[in-house]
DNA sequence: CCTTGAATAGACAGACCTGTCTGTATTTCA
DNA sequence: TGAAATACAGACAGGTCTGTCTATTCAAGG
């Protein structure tokens, strides 16, 4: 019956609301203990230090993105369709009250050393989109799909830079056209 | 015979440096006083609090970036031009080791809240450089210019955010191109 | 029941933060 | 030369940060 959820979840629950909303070096690990109402020692038990909640924090960010990203792309067949998809979806999150922006360029923002745990992570899970969207860009039968994948990259940054800097109902809202017009001259559509 | 820059102005020099580096809230004051050799009460007296020198450099900033766009724009005379020599330019810039990203980018990175000053200042140089792509391609024919300076900002925010999470070499480096496919399309180049 | 592991509350250390204050030295300009 | 403004060095206050520690309470399983 104990529907609660663990302590552990819960801190990663707040941090998650608190690392997004305010960023990471603006929270500190006692707003994190109070809201998620949680002894310190627990929270030095689960996470040895705020780096590791930072690290476990922007690891499930990743894995969220990717199910995100796989619930739209699997209910199209066509990878022209699956790229449309998915700006689609970009654009309807990125004008949305709800998005504050990309954690991961946030990340790279706070903790510009290319070396730090933070901005490598970022980084891993931003190679990671960027080879999504060429494997796509491949299939789709794009002339040069490296070219339109790195386009179609600063696009969806741009979307969530927009999305941060503007608030709701900022100029992301037009993304998933412009992608397509990219697509459309980029891929040999004969 | 003192070629020395004043305090006001190493103060300045220095929190450009820094700030534009490591970041807003990772550069503390004593940091700050160190490297521009300067006093304390030095300091606080041209800048009464550190978010006032993060309000002047960011300032200065605006300043820099439009005497680098004049620069640029005012050797071309079709807004077409002017709109591919920008992007040129920026596509240069954001691959160059020098450059760290976009210093309002990261402004509204660390200060989330939009009434922010920091935020707010941001938030005025991102309009201002939206309102200068709209005006060029309104004069380029763009058979919807609004949409079009979104496009193109949509890109530019994308090199920014690439330069920071990748460092040197990254795919902004086929900004310009990109930018001539949108500005293409979205012309009536009759 | 009793033991063991986990969570709780909250004090504490030590570093670092912004901003103030005192007192001295240097520069500028009349 | 002398006065006023400016910059210097550095101590200090008061708050916040991360991370450690003690001591108590709760819950589950043998």
């Amino acid at each position: 019956m104990t529907q609660a959820l663990s302590p552990r979840e819960r801190i990663l629950e707040t941090a998650t609301q608190l690392f997004y909303a305010h960023g990471y070096r603006a929270i500190g690990v006692d707003r994190l203990i109070l809201e998620s109402g949680v002894a310190k020692m627990t929270f030095y038990k689960h996470f040895p230090s705020k780096d590791s909640l930072i690290q476990a924090y922007l690891e499930k960010s990743t894995t969220g993105f990717w199910t995100w990203i796989n619930s739209i792309t699997e209910k199209y067949l066509s990878p022209r369709e699956q790229l449309i998809a998915i700006f689609q979806a970009v654009a309807k999150q990125a004008i949305s009250p709800a998005c504050l922006g990309c954690a991961f360029l946030h990340a790279a923002a706070e903790f510009p050393e290319v070396n730090h745990p933070a901005h490598q992570t970022a980084l891993e899970y931003k190679r990671g989109v960027l080879a999504k969207l060429e494997a796509l860009s491949q299939e789709a039968g794009a002339a040069n799909p490296k070219a339109l994948s790195e386009d179609l990259m600063l696009l969806m940054d741009g979307a969530w830079a927009a999305a941060r800097m503007f608030g709701a109902g900022n100029h992301a809202a037009r993304v998933a056209q412009t992608a397509e017009i990219l697509i459309d001259v980029q891929t040999s559509k004969k």
